[in-house]
RNA sequence: GGGGUGGUAGGGUAGCCUGGUCAUCCUUGUGGCUUUGGGAGCCAUAGACCCCAGUUCAAAUCUGGGCCACCCCA
């Protein structure tokens, strides 16, 4: 039971999930796997946080799963993009139903004919909800926990409405803040694309993206915000009556973030040893380990372990006291499988001096302390999640390259993601996706400091533009 | 979308070509003894041939289909 090198991804990613407890992958319905309870715990720390963003200007909702054809069917565009890949509940029982209903890909169309019946006025407006569902999808490309799912178990969803096309672009900005905030919480990167709009949300105007790199170079979309403008109010008849008295049609928006949000944080953190999580979202935040030697100190060892584990509890820390039989050693593993971030030793020399070991994750060392700068070890902790965004930021960054010939791209593709100028034509862009055999993520939106780029020609056409697309493998 | 490989205890595997013996080894679980500052040792014990059909006196092994998994290419 050793995990594989990280360097094997791939393996590395399928057995961790497994190893440290995170998902059972075996149950028998393909791109369908089960959360046991270790991944739980992570998840609902992970999405306890994420819903506490939200709450501060959202409400919370919940929409039923299935939505009638008569619903789903109305926006073509929207159907273009999901028809293919809903399933579909077609039996009551024996009877065959009269109308059929899909299990949601997604929820517009389960909740736009009711926002309809909700918005009235100006005064009803912004609407801002949210909901967190399991959503479905019939995918036919190889499904991998936590990254391509058939059924999404952790969608949070985001529906607003608005009454104006500014305050809707608005909304768009402030959720991709949010979600900036959320993944900076997580200590994980990111790079943020528009997408091109042959790869933007059906239905949508626009589509802005999170992007962020895994291990073997390839990209993962970890968020998504969408300014629908008017065009479901328009289908589901969606509209207000402005200050002047007159009806209008209401602008919409939508984002979501799934479980790919784990799938990164278990991707980008972890190591050959296991998962390593910061420190906040960790279902298991300190060990304490009693190391016994010949029953010397037997007694002292284990009042002074539960003592301290006592006073973690009190600090509000998610502690545990590891009392099996097995060796230290042997903890020390397992707990560093299951990215436990602080690891505290108590043994003789510790009872003889007054003082105990710790060692975080990350770093693996050992340190001794007096047993009253217990009480400093949170300032430690702000380091710890320091030191994992800091190396998290320097991987993305030394991912990323320019490249200012389709030929080098050609050359680069699929190690990592790939800069390049384009002038924003369709036509361009899809003959470099032919050609080098990657996606157009789309422009890319602030530009930092480490990624200052000047505006150059496109590299297919030649025209000068200042728009910088990313290029990658995606998952 | 196209191609390839595979499915044997909780996990990882040998056996399959060439059908027939108590189905191999490691790990894991359980009970016990001895141990314990980076995956301890010994003894005992538990646990498996993916599903459906076919061929055959006889199928883990051969044939067909299904389900599932992994890899490569678009």
């Amino acid at each position: 039971m050793k995990l594989p090198p990280k360097s094997s991804f791939s393996e590395w990613f399928n057995e961790i999930i497994f190893m440290a407890e995170i998902m059972d992958v075996r149950y028998p319905v393909k791109g369908l796997y089960v959360w046991m309870p270790f991944g739980f715990k992570l998840r609902r720390e992970v999405y306890g946080h994420l819903k506490d963003l939200l709450d501060r200007e959202h409400d919370e909702v919940l929409f039923p799963l299935l939505v009638p054809e008569s619903e789903f069917m109305k926006e073509a565009e929207h159907i273009k993009g999901f028809e293919d890949e809903v399933y579909w509940v077609t039996h009551g029982g024996k009877d065959e139903l009269d109308i059929k209903l899909v299990l949601r890909p997604t929820s517009e169309t389960a909740m736009y004919p009711m926002f309809k019946l909700w918005v009235r006025t100006h005064a009803d407006l912004p609407l801002r909800v949210y909901q967190v569902v399991n959503i479905f999808r019939y995918e036919t490309k190889h499904t991998r926990p936590l990254i391509r799912l058939r059924e999404v178990t952790s969608f949070k969803e985001a529906h607003t409405v608005h009454s104006s096309y500014e305050d809707a672009e608005n909304q768009v900005k402030k959720a991709i803040a949010l979600y900036k905030e959320f993944y900076d919480s997580l200590c994980l990167p990111y790079l943020i694309f528009k997408r091109p709009d042959w790869d933007k949300f059906p239905g949508a105007d626009y589509t802005i993206a999170l992007d962020t790199i895994m291990p073997d170079g390839r990209t993962l979309q970890i968020g998504t915000a969408h300014n629908l403008g008017n065009n479901f109010a328009k289908t589901y008849d969606i509209t207000f009556e402005n200050v002047k008295g007159e009806m209008e049609y209401a602008y919409q928006t939508c984002y979501g973030i799934s479980e790919r949000c784990i799938a990164a944080l278990i991707a980008i953190h972890g190591d050959d040893r296991g998962l390593v999580i910061p420190f906040r979202f960790a279902p298991i935040q300190v060990v304490v380990i009693p190391v016994l030697y010949k029953d010397k100190d037997k007694i002292q060892i284990m009042e002074r372990a539960t003592k301290i584990l006592d006073t973690l509890k009190t600090m509000g820390i998610r502690a545990v006291l590891d009392d099996s039989e097995d060796r230290p050693g042997a903890k020390y593993y397992r707990w560093e499988l299951k990215g436990v971030p602080v690891r505290i030793e108590i043994g003789a020399r510790e009872i003889e001096h007054n003082t105990f070991v710790v060692s975080f994750r990350d770093e693996m060392k050992k340190e001794t302390y007096p047993l009253k700068e217990l009480e400093n070890l949170l300032k430690k902790i702000e380091e710890y999640d320091s030191r994992l965004r800091k190396k998290a930021w320097e991987n993305l960054y030394s991912s990323v390259i320019f490249q200012k010939t389709l030929e080098d791209v050609k050359k680069q593709a699929g190690e990592g993601l790939i800069l390049i100028h384009w002038c924003g034509g369709e036509d361009c862009g899809e003959k470099i996706e032919d050609e080098a055999e990657v996606s157009l993520l789309g422009e890319l939106l602030e530009k930092t400091e480490d990624l200052e780029i000047e505006p150059g020609k496109c590299i297919v056409c030649g025209k000068e533009t200042a728009l910088i697309a990313g290029l990658a493998r995606t998952y």
